[in-house]
Parts: structure tokens; C-alpha cells; sequence
DNA sequence: ACAAAAGTGTTTTTTATACACCCATGG
DNA sequence: CCATGGGTGTATAAAAAACACTTTTGT
């Protein structure tokens, strides 16, 4: 087969963990271990293998970082041929989210991403929307990002980190109160002012 | 380099035409000359080349049937490893669009595909709905496929053929005013009842 | 009793959808 | 002057955003 054709394809994953105790959305980054860009941080990515799926690949990524996530989608694909320094290839964008409250290492506040090597910055500026979008709306993304159970101010904090907007209480524990598998579940246990209501996922699945 | 990491990456172009004297969006397919599916239609598409940009494959995909697409854009990768006989490869949906009005050949109502190789059938039916979002919004997509004037009689069309659903003429109007760039521009020349009103792109660029 | 933290009811705005009726042209 | 095809105004429904006020807890 025509030489010509073969392609390096990159999975670089946007990894996200909510963590609970600082009120912050995680994206979790790579400290790179080899050249090019040894030793700085960056979207953990790993080169697809031939005919493997794009999750495998995604979950290979994560590995490298944290663990295997719960939960995977695809964003979008990037071409710009001088994104690697070592050749052309293209990369194709993932989401993918760890469960709630695990040490992190490499990990900084979405809100806050460094100055990252590669296209790194241009995959995290155009995937942050995209990101924010899926919270509410995709099930899976957001059941991942939540755990099975969280808290009407959790729920407060996410939407801030992901939009990068406050939003408005009512408004936000009526979209929560919408979605589909979520049920009100009491209040928590919560130190402070008045104790949050509680929300749980129902169906039988992980 | 670890040979392992080489794709095969295909470009599938979803290329379509608006046709005003049919009133149809017309799909564009490519008559396979070369096995696997010889003989067959399917959508066209060609193995990126090393460093290409996909908007360079799309459009030597596009060559291959009717000419250069007036738009290109990326729609989602597809990933499943058994969709090319051949062996394993990602392919990346794009969508393009031809300017209305040219002759068309192994073209199809997008209403009304065949029956199609690959996952070809899996991706028509996957993006249909994404090419719908695009009408209207996208301006660089809706600008193609209308061309530089149009008529509101064909804008019914339009979102007709890409919904699947009949549109409402006073809500369609009004949603057509409010694109950006779209100024009235009397009425057509239309044989039959009252000429519909024109509409033509403003701005400099082509 | 007060401050902190959250909850809920209500209003306003915007968007989408639907309906009804009027207008321009050709035969 | 009527059939055909199109336009526009208005009403209704649904979704989003904003506002105001009440409730629960800890100190």
C-alpha cells in the first residue's frame, strides 16, 4: 500500500475531574517524558494504533495520567500540519472524565489552563464550549463528572467552571431537576448555612 | 517509527448541491472504480495523504466527482474498525458544497439514498441531522449551497430537503431576514403566482 | 437573633411554533 | 375574477433568563 497515505494520528484527551473539596473542575495534564517539549505539561495524547478504536486509544491516554475514565467522547479533529514539530499529524480531540475525588498530580483548574506545547491552546480554547455544552445535556458526560450523587452547590460549581458564567440557583436546580435519571434525593450533610439538596442517578447501570 | 502508529485515514465527503430546478438537495456519489464495491455508489472520499489538511483531501474527493466545493467543513470521525474490508482505517465525515445548478450524475435526492457501502449508510444517516443544524446558521455552508441570490420559494425547499420536514413560510422568512449578510432584494422573476421575494448576500467577499 | 447558604415562586424576555388573512401574478 | 403561490401580522407555547423573597442551618 501507498506509503503516502499512512498517517500519524494523535488522540489528545481533554481529561476532566470535578473535585469536590476545592470547588474546581480539573483538567488533568501530562508531564511529558520524552522530546519534544520534555518535561512540560500537556494534554495527555498517545499515537492511535492501526485499527484501534478511538476510545482505546483515549483510554490509553488517560492511563499514562490517572486511571481508566468512566466515561468517553469524541470533540473534534485538528490538522493544522505544523502542530507537531516532529511531522505532520493530524489529532483527534477527546473528552473524557475520572471519577470525583482522587489525588491529582499534573492537574489545574480548567479555568486556568497554562500556556501549553503543541496546539494544545487552540484544542483547549475551541473544546471548552464544547464541553460546557454537553453539562446537563449528555447523560453520560455529566453522570461521569458528577458521581452518583451530588449536591445542588456542586451542581453550582460546575456549570460556573465549565461556562465560566455564575449561574442563577432557580434556574440551575430546575434544568438539574430535568435531566433525565436524576432524582431529588433529601439534602446533604453539608457544614455552613442551610444544607443543599441532594440529587442521585437512578437506573440499574454504573 | 513504530510502523504501528500508521493509519490509513479516509475523507468522506457528504457533497451536496442544491439542484433549483428539481428543488432537491442533491447528494453527490462516486461510482467506484476500483474494488472493493466496484460499480457501486458510495460517497467519495480519498486516503489523506501525509500532512495533508483534510479540507485539501475533502476537496481532491470532490474533484473526483463534480468539481471543486464552494465549502468545506468538518462534520465527526468514525471509528469502527471493520467499515473497509481493506483493513482497518478512520474516516472523517465532511461535509462540502457545490455551486446550485451545475449537471449532476451520480447524484441523489439526500432524501432518498441508497443503499450504500463501507458505513457509508451509518454516516448519511449520522450527519443528515448535523447538515440540517448547519442551514441558517452556518453562513459559509448556507451561502454555498443557496449561491449568491435566492429565493425564499427556494429556501422552503432548502430546509425541507434537509429537515425531512415542511417548514412554515411566515416563520422561514423571518429566520432567513435574520441571517447575517442576507439583505432583501425584491422579488423574482418566477413564472406561476406571486414572485417570491429575493434575497442576496452582502459583503465583499465571494 | 443574625449571618450564611439554599430553596422556591413569579415575572420578564426570547425563541419557536402555529394560525389567519391579505397580496401579486397569470390565465 | 379566480386559482395559484407568496407575504405578513398576530397569537400561542415553550424555553431561558432574571428577580424577589423565604427557609434552614450554625453560631
Amino acid at each position: 500500500m501507498n506509503p503516502d497515505i499512512l498517517t500519524v494520528v494523535s488522540v489528545d484527551v481533554l481529561l476532566l475531574r470535578y473535585d469536590r473539596p476545592t470547588g474546581r473542575v480539573l483538567l488533568h495534564l501530562d508531564r511529558r517524558a520524552l522530546d519534544p517539549y520534555a518535561g512540560r505539561l500537556a494534554l495527555p495524547g498517545v499515537a492511535a494504533r492501526t485499527g484501534e478504536r478511538l476510545a482505546s486509544a483515549a483510554d490509553r491516554a488517560c492511563r499514562k495520567v490517572e486511571g481508566t475514565p468512566r466515561a468517553l467522547g469524541q470533540l473534534r479533529t485538528f490538522d493544522e500540519p505544523s502542530r507537531d514539530p516532529r511531522g505532520a499529524s493530524l489529532s483527534i480531540a477527546m473528552w473524557a472524565v475520572l471519577a470525583p475525588d482522587e489525588p491529582a498530580s499534573g492537574a489545574v483548574p480548567i479555568a486556568g489552563v497554562p500556556p501549553l506545547p503543541f496546539d494544545h491552546d487552540i484544542i483547549v480554547a475551541t473544546c471548552r464550549p464544547m464541553l460546557a455544552a454537553l453539562l446537563w445535556r449528555d447523560v453520560t458526560f455529566t453522570r461521569a463528572l458528577t458521581g452518583d450523587v451530588f449536591t445542588s452547590s456542586d451542581a453550582v460549581v460546575l456549570a460556573r467552571e465549565l461556562t465560566g458564567r455564575d449561574p442563577h440557583r432557580a434556574n440551575l436546580n430546575r434544568e438539574v431537576g430535568a435531566v433525565p435519571g436524576l432524582v431529588a434525593d433529601g439534602t446533604a450533610p453539608t457544614a455552613g448555612g442551610r444544607p443543599p439538596k441532594q440529587w442521585r442517578w437512578t437506573d440499574a447501570d454504573a
